[in-house]
DNA sequence: CGCAACATTGAACGGTATCAAGTATGGTGG
DNA sequence: CCACCATACTTGATACCGTTCAATGTTGCG
């Protein structure tokens, strides 16, 4: 059953299920994670990557003055900010936002499963290119976007991103404070229920403890000036040949 | 000549020099860009990927109201927008922002390279978690720090990393406007201006067309909170066995 | 029940945008 | 060499967006 959630896990990451198996047998047993746990310490050096197999992880930055700006989220399949692999440090601290299982893959061994397996080192680099993806759109939205369309783009790119439900769900899991959204979005979390309290107010949404129904996708795709296509980016494999 | 300017760029993003050669091969002629002259159209397929040989290149994004957000520059050695390939479309429209030379490697010679030639593959895996670690950067600007630092924070990196000459050089070249640093923070370019000012006033810089003269490292770092350790990711060939 | 975390509300302040001039500066053609 | 033009930079006035501080309400959980 271990077995059976990794292998689901990385099928998102665009390997096949015979590599997909490979990967998971290299990786280390998992470990479970409480909300708020902190997985990695910003500056630690890396000592492989990360697989996620369940839950929600978030990365953030503590600034020297308190302050907590959160550079990327993860859900299960994802693999944990591959670009502290790459830098050989991490760049930010990670914790987890719901209970969740992570199983590491000691950067040695995976090394040598790149060699024999090219495509696991493609899977890796596609998840480095979509996070620096989703990293655009949120300079967009910080620099360009309104705060209430800057809060209605993060609402649909986190409902349809961590797999919360489809545009038809009724009503999504949603998982994230209005403190976590305002750490997102670079906003007071003061704002941040204001700007909800106006969506409510439009007839957009509507935000519980835990959960959030999007009343008017349409239009709520209208006001964040939504467009899904960059969250697709490295989620398959590519064939340029084919 | 041509040959010897190319491998002098690729040194930079850590292949050893028979490898350039061979990726040098495969680049097109290049061509040259002038200033504000246009590569590549957000949307557009992504046909390969470009080598900057020369210059200043900047990827910005055009919002439907006319807002314009940069996402990202460029400097000679540099791969654009490696994101691209990956994602087999463009993200963001590609300029000039000063005279330019690129060369472009077709997708299908440069799948081919990467095959033989692995250590391809990683340099331009290492691009893209550079071009993340300084989006990452640009969100905590944009996020968490007051404009002045968040200002003082960018002339730090771009001095730094378009290699405009080191914190020593009494005089750096800096081709930006203000106009543009607006566009990469998300601010007016009035307000940039203003705060322009403030750090003249504060006798930290003198910034003029086209140049910029650093009067007080220390503390512009320390006003921009700056730590140049994220500029160094992927600049280098890592060799985790040694 | 009582506590802790989250959400909401109000008032006042400050940062930033916007609009609308006006002033260098450098390049170009005459 | 000069007149002109386009671009970049500067300045001031005003309004708004978003923050901060502080307090209160609400929910869920031990």
């Amino acid at each position: 059953m271990q077995q059976a959630t990794t292998l689901h896990a990385l099928d998102a990451i665009g390997l096949s299920e015979a590599v997909s198996e490979v990967l998971a047998a290299a990786a280390g047993s998992p470990r479970s994670l409480a909300p708020g746990e902190r997985l990695v310490e910003q500056g630690e050096v890396s000592t492989g990557v990360c697989l996620l197999l369940s839950g929600i992880v978030k990365a953030c930055r503590n600034l020297r003055d308190g302050g907590v700006q959160t550079l990327a989220l993860y859900t299960s399949g994802d693999v944990v900010d591959s670009l502290a692999y790459v830098a050989r440090r991490a760049t930010a601290t990670i914790a987890a936002v719901t209970p969740s299982r992570v199983a590491e893959i000691p950067a040695a061994r995976l090394e040598l499963l790149m060699e024999t397996h090219p495509s696991i080192a493609r899977a890796l680099w596609r998840s480095t290119a979509r996070e620096a993806a989703i990293l655009q759109e949120w300079v967009v939205g910080m620099g360009r976007r309104s705060a209430h369309s800057q809060i209605a783009h993060l609402m649909c790119e986190i409902v349809l991103r961590l797999r919360l439900g489809g545009p038809n769900a009724r009503v999504h899991r949603f998982p994230l404070t209005q403190a976590e959204l305002a750490d997102i979005a670079g906003l007071s979390a003061v704002h941040v229920n204001r700007i909800v309290q106006g969506l409510r107010a439009d007839g957009l949404i509507e935000l519980g403890r835990g959960w959030l129904r999007i009343q008017d996708w349409d239009r709520l795709i209208e006001v964040a000036d939504f467009d899904p296509w960059y969250l697709g980016i490295g989620v398959q494999a590519v064939d340029r040949a084919g």
